[in-house]
DNA sequence: CCGACGTCCTGCTAGC
DNA sequence: TGCTAGCAGGACGTCG
């Protein structure tokens, strides 16, 4: 499932393969994607050169010349690619952007959570984006981080996951982070002092840093933008380790479900503590 | 307003 | 061996 750091790792593949290229033909598939691709979008971007790749959160913003933005998100399981042309076509395969150095940026997405949408500005962006998303993991002031959850009596699962509050994290990173700042899942926002909030942050920030180095986590789908898997899921703490032992301490790795989403946490590293939910 | 929960979608797998 | 129910979860809509 693609986070931050999986969609940062597309990012950094996709940079040197497609900025400084023009699409030259789109091919689309017929099944629709959560956001609808809009025909009058082809001429749009057909004859375009890509002149940057960035990443927000969990959206992947590749810049136009003409100033317009193609905004991807991958959903569960959207692959971006860039490949020959020649490369066999997969099922599931949505877009095929034919560029001109004769290779093929391509969208494949088996479950089609994704969406590949064509937005006429960087303000129109910012505009889709609004207040809903919130800080980078790496940015987020202290202050902001601590008054977001301590004002909340959501569980921390929940905060982690909510992306108005921090962009980028999904239920690995979650509790990968939970258990670096030993605390535990359902613990209330509210229950926690300025220091849990500030530990938990520092190691959310050092969660996704070192998931990145890992080119991150492929559990089935995920590929990297020149189609490798990650490499991260070996270093999982808990997450998929229900049952195991923690390397802290020996304990069973537990799971159960916390605002909807399996959630691992070793129980004596992450004690309940304080208002649970 | 806030928080909880259902929905979308397909492929894999646990269990009979 | 074959079948099916249940699960995976990012974003968003709906409900109380």
């Amino acid at each position: 499932m693609p986070e931050l750091p999986e969609v940062e790792t597309v990012v950094r593949d996709l940079r040197p393969l497609i900025v400084g290229r023009t699409i030259t033909a789109l091919r689309i598939g017929s099944k629709t994607l959560r956001k609808p691709w809009s025909p009058e979008w082809d001429a749009e971007v057909v004859g375009r050169t890509t002149t940057a790749i960035r990443r927000r959160g969990k959206w992947i913003l590749a810049d136009l010349d003409s100033g317009a933005v193609l905004l991807v998100h991958l959903g569960m399981t959207g692959q971006f690619t860039a490949v020959t042309a020649a490369e066999p076509k997969p099922d599931h395969l949505h877009f095929a952007f034919a560029l001109s150095d004769g290779s093929e940026l391509r969208y494949r997405d088996t479950r089609r959570f994704g969406s590949v949408q064509w937005i006429a500005s960087d303000e129109l962006v910012q505009l889709a984006f609004g207040e809903k998303l919130g800080h980078e993991p790496f940015d987020i002031p202290a202050a902001a981080f601590a008054t977001a959850l301590r004002s909340s009596n959501r569980n921390l699962k929940a905060l982690l996951l909510d992306q108005s509050i921090l962009a980028g994290v999904g239920n690995i990173y979650a509790d990968e982070s939970l258990f670096r700042a030993k605390v535990h899942p359902q613990t209330l926002g509210s229950a926690l002092t300025k220091s849990q909030c500030d530990r938990l942050r520092v190691a959310v920030e050092a969660v996704i840093a070192k998931a990145i180095e890992g080119r991150g986590s492929t559990i089935r789908d995920y590929v990297g933008g020149s189609g490798l898997r990650g490499g991260y899921q070996d270093e999982f703490a808990v997450y998929g380790r229900t049952g195991e032992p923690c390397a802290k301490c020996g304990t069973a790795i537990e799971m159960t479900r916390v605002a909807g989403r399996a959630s691992h946490f070793c129980p004596r590293c992450q004690k309940r503590r304080g208002g649970t939910r």
